[in-house]
DNA sequence: CTCAAACTGTTTGATATCCAACATAATTGG
DNA sequence: CCAATTATGTTGGATATCAAACAGTTTGAG
């Protein structure tokens, strides 16, 4: 029958299963947002441009823990709506500079409303301690695994070492 | 300078930008632990299957909020990989009854393993109580997601029978 | 100064995911 | 019982992402 509960085991005690659900669903209300046409990510890189003007492409996927081959494609949509311009900075001819055109500055402050009225009613939904008390925590667990990976990376090149 | 902080304005005070930072360091975490030669989709679809013998694709998919369509190649994946087996039962010719081999199954003792020295890892790092509020509030979160989508969903209903 | 190394953006090829459309099969309302 | 609806798995087209390879540019060691 399809009221038939799932076993699930241990699966819900793992972060990283429950992380990526919370994930899915965060996008996906994001996405349903009418007001926002503008996917998660092309929010983040517009705020990060508004704030950091003149910023490269690479320091932007860096600072986003992405690829910086995965930027391009990002900043390709972004330029063709007109609300970001490449320019060629005379100091550095291999990099752009990035800067929001007037267009997307206002296309920004438009989704800053929207994301704002969204993380209010998840505060409102769950508690506005509960929200504070997430936020730190993640923030903790990103803590804890960049730790982690890097002992583990210094792990591997002690290893090369040996020989 | 490569020094140069960048300025992350509001963006280190929302729920989904932080959210989507740990999504990709829990990912590659698990991606770069060397015994885990497995996606962490993969791991989870293991899981269900034996917990959940004769499961179908569609539910699957479902019960890990993805698309049924995109459950198709992560299975011919385990099925090429001799791990699952897709076994049409009698009473629905439409769907697959999925089962794990004795091969998926010893496959899945050495991930879970894995997996668990990976949160003990975490666990000790963030320390243990953290981990578990963390937990806690995840699925709060999660709800809280999953209320504010339906209360939207039953809006736009409301709006559509008024005309 | 010079040339090897590093950096920047891009392209290509791979995988993951969604959505819409489809074929087959099962269910249901009349 | 039959026709319409629903359910299941799949395919095809779109976007997102990574990794590796590349070309042009800059930097730095000797």
């Amino acid at each position: 029958m399809a009221g038939d509960k799932l076993q699930l085991g241990n699966l819900d005690n793992m972060l990283g299963v429950e992380l990526r659900i919370a994930q899915i669903l965060a996008d996906r209300l994001f996405a349903s947002s009418p007001q926002l046409h503008m996917a998660p990510g092309h929010y983040t890189v517009l705020s990060l441009i508004e704030l950091n003007p003149g910023i490269n492409q690479s320091r932007l996927a860096q600072s986003m823990f992405l690829d910086r081959s995965s930027m391009v494609p990002i900043l390709d949509q972004l330029e063709k709506k007109g609300w970001i311009e490449r320019k060629r900075p005379l100091t550095d001819r291999r990099s752009y500079a990035l800067h929001l055109t007037r267009v997307g500055r206002a296309a920004l402050k438009l989704a800053d409303q929207e994301v704002q009225g969204l993380e209010e009613r998840i505060a409102t939904e769950m508690g506005h301690n509960n929200r504070a008390s997430l936020l730190t925590l993640i923030k903790q667990f990103q803590t804890a695994l960049l730790k982690i990976q890097s002992s583990d990376r210094n792990q591997e090149t002690a290893n090369d070492n040996k020989h």
